[in-house]
RNA sequence: GCCCCUGUAGCUCAAUGGAUAGAGUAAUAGACUUCGAAUCUAUCGGUUGCGCGUUCGAGUCGCGCCGGGGGCACCA
């Protein structure tokens, strides 16, 4: 945002260098530390330590070299004072100049501030891959606004993303499924909640398949006539694949995420197994049937010690495993789309596997190889640190989590603004809750486990999407109440206050934060910064009145309310979550 | 045994190697006749698990311990 502020302190920087024969001394920009200051700090340590002429102590000499180049400065256009204080030189901005820069950028870039132009080559971003009969629950979650955050983050920072998503829709679950719905659902058609009824069926048959007497035989019969290609079954098992991808896709369309590219598991299967055969051929392969797996010993061909382990790609009885489909994906994926890389959002738990796909690929001799990124996750935990388990009837479905949210979000809607009509209402609850339940998955490092529990998934206060939800409504009501007066080119003439100062400061940064979230893939980064700057608008809110100031006072915070509001709803459309209009 | 992640306030979490480690929550006391109180203010709360090292400077980097989680041949 300051580019050309800090070449111009540059220039100085070199010409002072150059002076005291320090060429090679780096120069960092820290922020000022002071709230309500707004300017350009720069450490003199590593340029005291680099001076080895230095006979004084590193802070003392860093504290002199910062005196002598403020007394070297000239005047900067937009640096209103230098001091050096405690080894840094701080460089303060001309707040009435530079306020006037970022109102004015914000809101002519309006939902293009702090985004670059698309270019170069696509990266992929797999992520969600459900299985299809089988239910979504609170695990699930985390991938998807990961995932979808992620996305959204590379393609505000300049990148074109491909949005994938790999469905596993083959398999003992489907198996199970296919089998009850037969013997206890035939014929049966799916209501409405299509997503509600197929997980219903599979949460009765994993019951039936663990405690039913004979059921567990008749799903091994199902295998055996899914294995002989049974036409019956496979019409059955097309017609409630389709079933499961409409809900799927409702529930999707609900979230708000979107896929440019569906793989099934089906799909990759037969490749899968030629590709175990090539393998075989070129010897990386070994085959140990009919008693053992085909593996690949990754170790012993590397020459590595209990680094890469060993690889299965294929069962004893030949039939495929998660190795022996991910191959012959990763391929395809590079073949279909010119890509530039390809990450997998999945749990940290399949790390190794990710390794050993990403090195066999590479010793196939693809050179793309190198360019798979595991984008690992910790998966969602109970209190205590307990993992949910299915079987324990502890998993927290997605669906009863959204119910329960937006009826909570519903009952303060109706309390704190009982004036909406109930269409509205309904909207609005829905939308707080949605953001209420992707904050804590979003905000934390991925490689956190994310405790779930209901108290802090149903609060909308504090730190939350509510809050910063609610800071673009107070914005937005602002300008709403301002409707009929034009907001002109804001002056920032006046003297500022401090919250007015950190406020744009904290709006200026938005392009950064966007960088850096998207170089480091930590959309939590962002999700951090969200809600500082809805604090920094809140507090704003709170001590500068706007409406009813004098005109130019009022004008001047008019653009500066925009602008946090345009900030704000940038950044929470990349985090995935909406801004309603009241709440 | 080998490998990966992790340890910061009672709890949940922040902090591009940089100035006095910050928020939320819980507890207590306050602020709605005032652009929306899903908000704000104040108080309370810390040997950043322990030790050694690198560095002008370490919560952050390295090594070694300790605690927690996960992975390591036919689940995905």
């Amino acid at each position: 945002m300051f580019d050309h502020e800090k070449d111009l302190i540059r220039q100085e920087f070199d010409r002072f260098t150059a002076e005291h024969n320090l060429e090679n001394a780096p120069l960092n920009w820290r922020d000022l530390p002071f709230s309500g200051e707004w300017g350009l700090a720069i450490p003199f340590f590593p340029i005291a330590a680099a001076d080895n002429k230095r006979v004084e102590p590193v802070a003392l000499h860093a504290q002199n070299l910062g005196r002598a180049f403020v007394a070297a400065v000239s005047n900067i256009p937009g640096i209103s004072r230098v001091e050096a204080i405690k080894g840094y030189v701080n460089l303060y901005f001309s707040t009435s100049h530079l306020a006037k820069q970022v109102v004015e950028t914000v809101r002519s870039q309006g939902s293009d501030f702090g985004r670059l132009p698309l270019s170069g080559k696509a990266t992929m971003v797999e992520y969600s891959n459900p299985n299809t009969h089988k239910p979504l629950h609170v695990g699930h979650l985390r991938n998807m606004i990961l995932g979808g955050a992620t996305c959204n983050l590379l393609e505000a920072s300049g990148k074109p993303v491909v949005r994938a998503n790999y469905i596993g829709d083959i398999g003992l679950h489907v198996i199970k499924w296919l089998c009850n719905y037969e013997t206890y659902h035939q014929g049966e058609q799916p209501p409405e909640d299509k997503m509600r009824w197929m997980s219903d069926i599979y949460t009765e048959a994993d019951r039936r398949f663990a405690s039913e007497p004979g059921f567990e035989e008749k799903v091994r019969a199902y295998f055996a006539r899914w294995d002989a290609h049974d036409p019956d079954l496979l019409a059955l098992w097309e017609q409630t694949r389709a079933w499961s991808m409409e809900g799927m896709m409702q529930v999707y369309d609900l979230m708000g995420y979107r896929f440019d590219r569906i793989y099934f598991e089906s799909e990759v299967e037969d490749s899968g197994k030629a590709m175990v055969a090539e393998l075989l051929k070129s010897g990386l392969a070994v085959d140990g049937r009919p008693e053992n797996p085909v593996i690949i010993n990754l170790d012993e061909i590397l020459g590595t010690k209990e680094e890469y382990r060993v690889v299965v790609i294929l069962r004893s009885d030949g039939s495929s495993l998660y190795a022996t489909k991910e191959i012959p994906l990763a391929i395809m994926k590079f073949e279909e789309f010119d890509l530039d890389e390809s990450i997998y959002v999945i749990d940290v738990r399949q790390s190794l596997h990710m390794k050993q796909i990403a090195k066999v690929l590479e010793l196939m001799g693809y050179p793309w190889a190198t360019r798979i990124h595991h984008l690992a996750y910790e998966i969602v935990n109970l209190p205590g640190n307990v993992t949910m388990s299915s079987r324990d009837g502890t998993v927290v479905l997605l669906d009863d989590l959204v119910r329960e949210a937006t009826e909570r979000a519903l009952a303060v809607v109706s309390e704190k603004n009982p004036d909406l009509d109930p269409q509205t209402m309904q909207e609005v609850a829905r939308t707080v809750a949605m953001g209420a339940i992707k904050y804590p998955m979003i905000s934390r490092e991925n490689t956190k486990v994310v405790t779930f529990d209901w108290k802090t998934a149903l609060d909308f206060e504090g730190q939350s999407a509510p809050y910063i939800q609610y800071a673009t409504v107070r914005a937005k009501s602002i300008l709403r109440k301002a409707n009929w007066i034009k907001i002109q080119s804001p002056e920032y003439d006046y003297p500022l206050s401090t919250p007015e100062v950190n406020l744009i400061e904290k709006i200026s940064k938005l392009p950064e934060e966007i960088q850096r979230a998207a170089k480091e893939m930590k959309p939590s980064l962002l999700a951090v910064y969200a809600y500082e700057l809805a604090r920094n608008f809140n507090d704003f809110y709170n001590q500068c009145h706007v409406l009813g100031e004098a005109e130019k006072v009022q004008n001047a915070r008019l653009a500066l309310v925009d602008a946090a509001r345009i900030a704000l709803e940038d950044v929470l459309v990349i985090l995935g979550i909406k801004a309603p209009q009241v709440m």
